[in-house]
DNA sequence: TTCAAATTGACAGCATGCTGACTATTTGTA
DNA sequence: TACAAATAGTCAGCATGCTGTCAATTTGAA
């Protein structure tokens, strides 16, 4: 018998479901979802770069961050500007009120961290930290 | 700026999806999806239930589960029976095919769980647990 | 230089997950 | 009993995430 409900790969999914949810309520008077924060948020450090720079950086596949892209273009947050090297691709560039947002998203993305881990310790929280990030390894091998 | 590489939320996603996509591809030569292996996971410890009380142990949303009842139907693992007691209902059963499965899946789940938490040691895996069922915490309030 | 191979982004197709609306049925109350 | 409210399951619609395919363009090697 299959201990499910113990199983970390489960409890994983649970625990990402309960703050998507969480952040998905917050930013629905934005018409933004938790991934479109996902993505503005890589954009706020560094913009002008290619839809497959992006989806390397943000591990997001690269046909999903064409959707991303097409409906925070909708949102007037980004726009798609021409490449100047290479006219098969454009540069993803932060709107004025994209960029404007970062202040105001990052206030909720905060509160909604807070109300997510409130049912841990700040020293779990650490421990937790550490512990997905050695979970995250993705290419090893296989070249 | 938002660290979002280091925040919580972030890194639950990409380790669900590095998860999510291990087991994917061990699953695919039974045309099953992880989601769909953890409904049988459930079944296999008690079926006739309906899908309401199904999606309540699950988690799984009730309009999604419908979908994942569909196609377990369709590979013939398992099968809506009529609810003898409300005619709106079904007892959704597993097949004989469905109840065999188990030892099998369950092997190939093991292996999968195996890979996926290779990165860390045993102490922390059983850390890992616990700080998850902490974070599972769903319904608080709002009644 | 030329042309095959690789790359960029788009699209179709499918599964999951959710919202909201709908039908059929059951429940609970006046 | 009669009827409103609640419940079971379905469906449409949308976003995400992935696979596979395609056209346009760039790259690299003969």
């Amino acid at each position: 018998m299959y201990d499910i409900e113990n199983s970390i790969g489960f409890l994983i999914s649970k625990v990402y479901q309960r703050g998507f949810g969480i952040f998905k309520d917050e930013l629905e008077r934005y018409d933004l979802t938790p991934q479109q924060f996902g993505l503005l948020a890589f954009l706020w450090i560094e913009d002008g770069l290619s839809q497959t720079v992006l989806s390397q950086k943000t591990q997001i596949d690269r046909t999903t961050i064409g959707g991303l892209i097409d409906r925070l273009e909708k949102l007037g947050l980004v726009g798609r500007l021409p490449h100047p090297e290479d006219r098969r691709a454009y540069r993803i560039c932060l709107t004025d009120r994209g960029t404007d947002l970062e202040k105001e998203l990052c206030a909720i993305a905060a509160g909604v961290t807070q109300k997510f881990l409130a049912p841990i310790t700040p020293e779990e929280q650490t421990v937790l930290r550490t512990i997905l990030k050695k979970l995250r390894t993705s290419q090893e091998g296989t070249p």
